[in-house]
DNA sequence: GAAAATACCGAAATGCTTTTCGGTACGTTA
DNA sequence: TAACGTACCGAAAAGCATTTCGGTATTTTC
């Protein structure tokens, strides 16, 4: 069976139990076991010893609703499954110390209908605030004026009165441009996913700073597609059969440079002595199994999830803030850009 | 600023607001929101009016106290990184209607006294049942006696008087060579992972069952290491040298699998016609990426999470059941054993 | 037209904890 | 000894919604 039932008499022991077994008032009891001051240490040892007996343990719905605070957030997403969600998610869980702040994790599946349901559920159970993340970095609808704070994670709010935190993909972009010139090379070309999403082009406008900081011009124009590895395989064979001078590509994902891998190494193009390789991402599954290790730009996304419940709580205490923050990114280096000793 | 206030009187509004702008008292307004019976419909439309023009929901802490559920369980991972607690966790969160049960999830990091912090957190907030996920099919401790029911859900509890749900890695390498032999294929090899895992032993148990069954043999000793690309090629090179006349390989894992394929593409063996591959876990990612597609074993992951789910609940009802139930696999096939058209 | 039944509504208890405030009992000071 | 202060404790309210049960007012029945 599925064991339920704690060995004591059947029912979790209340504050009035504890305050019976030691023979003092519910008052007393609750003043004993959160350490104010107005009882006295012999009383105090009293209660304690009950509560340990009873294995007590005050019941946080009726604290919360007294306080008018319940300690919680809810986590509204569009997609689990995103690689994305789950290190914001990571992030916002652990802001605060282990069971201090709990997360209510809503996944909308891109629904708002379902979103809308979700939101209320969340609202009925009077969560602190709510942390919205999205797929994309493209912007997402508003949730509009709520009675809690609600922030924005990766996916920005389109009304500028909200507080969105998104990665910052143009700097990611000149990032990774940068340190192929730092490696040495002049000939970079550019191949990215979907030219439909916001990061896909942003990351091409910090590509193109970048270069223009140099003085370069990039090999060959961008080319998208999807962000696929079929994509990344097929794009590299076109850019080198059309610029076999290419020295340097900047994918605009992981999975896009697993692909370029592959078709340099069928080429025969030795990575990163012919050409120089960097994703995006620091999908670590994808990154650190490929042939050589994958450089590559990582988003912070943990540390994006972290300040993002930070920020529903210091709006709380009434600091309040608006617009977007771009969280900086940070560059990864592995065998793809840098010749293994 | 992080939008706070709605527009009304600067609180929500509670249920003794509608009351008493509808002209009633609190009882009566609560059964015309509710649907109760004894209210005449005039009164009802009223009560409706007010809760309307109030934007009034009710206090789901303030309902949970009173009847002693809240409808939220806690679910309860080791690490959420991993791949396999996220659709478990899907399938928990979505196992009823959306927003009918909320998902309270705690990250333990692997860490016993974080478990223990967020297991009292958990109570505190009066959960009504909880989900354990661990990373590996690996038995885990049991929680021990609980007053609310826990399911352990992937990893097993090493108590059999808990209620465990795990995917049966046993049929699933034997749904593998099964399906390599109807595939025609009688010279089949096994290459996995870290032998310290209970998943890499069971799968094993299954490849031989399904040998035996045919009367076949393993080619060679089967092959143990990591759950990495580089040991699948590693290991593809090995066995090919030995046993060049392999002509099936059932891999551990996709990681595996995906490591194999390249090794073998390197070799000029082409896959599916000279030797059938199929992976293990049918981690998209990777299996519709490779050169072929990758058939794998799925462990209908998500099932098994509203299976939990399903199952702390119908505890409540005290429908008790304990012991470990074994989830069914099922196959996914692609091109890597079957040519495409 | 009187008795009984029905329909509708409200006071109050319930769930559990925290906090305020009033009250003993004891000791201290003049 | 009278007046006062201190230390400790407990009754009660607050937080919000649900439910029971008793009570009017209205209708039905004979």
């Amino acid at each position: 069976m599925v064991r339920t039932e704690s060995a004591g008499p059947g029912r979790t022991a209340t504050l009035s139990d504890v305050a019976q077994l030691a023979g003092v008032s519910i008052a007393t009891a609750s003043k004993a076991i959160n350490g104010r001051d107005e009882v006295a240490p012999a009383t105090r040892r009293r209660v304690l010893e009950a509560a340990e007996q009873l294995s007590f343990t005050p019941n946080q719905l009726a604290r919360s609703l007294l306080a008018g605070r319940t300690g919680t957030v809810g986590l509204l997403t569009s997609d689990l499954e995103g690689r994305f969600v789950i290190p914001i998610l990571m992030g916002a869980e652990d802001a605060f110390g282990a069971g201090q702040v709990n997360v209510f994790l809503c996944d909308a599946r891109g629904d708002a209908i379902r979103e809308q349901h979700h939101l209320k559920a969340l609202l009925n159970r009077r969560v602190d605030g709510i942390i919205v993340v999205g797929r994309q970095t493209d912007p997402r609808p508003s949730l509009g004026t709520l009675p809690v704070p609600v922030v924005y994670a990766y996916a920005p709010s389109d009304d500028q009165n909200d507080l969105s935190i998104t990665p910052d993909n143009r700097a990611g972009g000149r990032l990774a441009v940068e340190h192929l010139i730092s490696c040495g090379r002049s000939r970079i070309a550019h191949i990215s996913g979907d030219p439909a999403y916001a990061a896909a082009r942003d990351r091409l406008l910090g590509v193109r700073d970048g270069l223009q900081a140099a003085g370069l011009e990039l090999v060959g124009d961008a080319m998208f597609s999807v962000w696929s590895e079929h994509w990344g395989r097929d794009a590299a064979a076109l850019l080198l059969a059309q610029h076999p001078e290419v020295d340097g590509i900047v994918c605009g994902s992981d999975q896009i440079a697993r692909g370029v891998l592959d078709t340099l190494r069928d080429l025969g193009r030795s990575v990163p002595e012919d050409v120089a390789v960097i994703g995006y991402d620091n999908w670590e599954v994808l990154a650190t199994n490929s042939r050589p290790e994958l450089t590559s730009i990582d988003a912070n996304l943990q540390q994006l999830g972290r300040t993002a419940a930070k920020r529903v709580f210091t709006a709380l205490d009434d600091e309040q803030r608006s617009g977007t923050e771009y969280q900086p990114v940070r560059l990864v280096i592995r065998g793809s850009t840098i010749p293994r000793r």
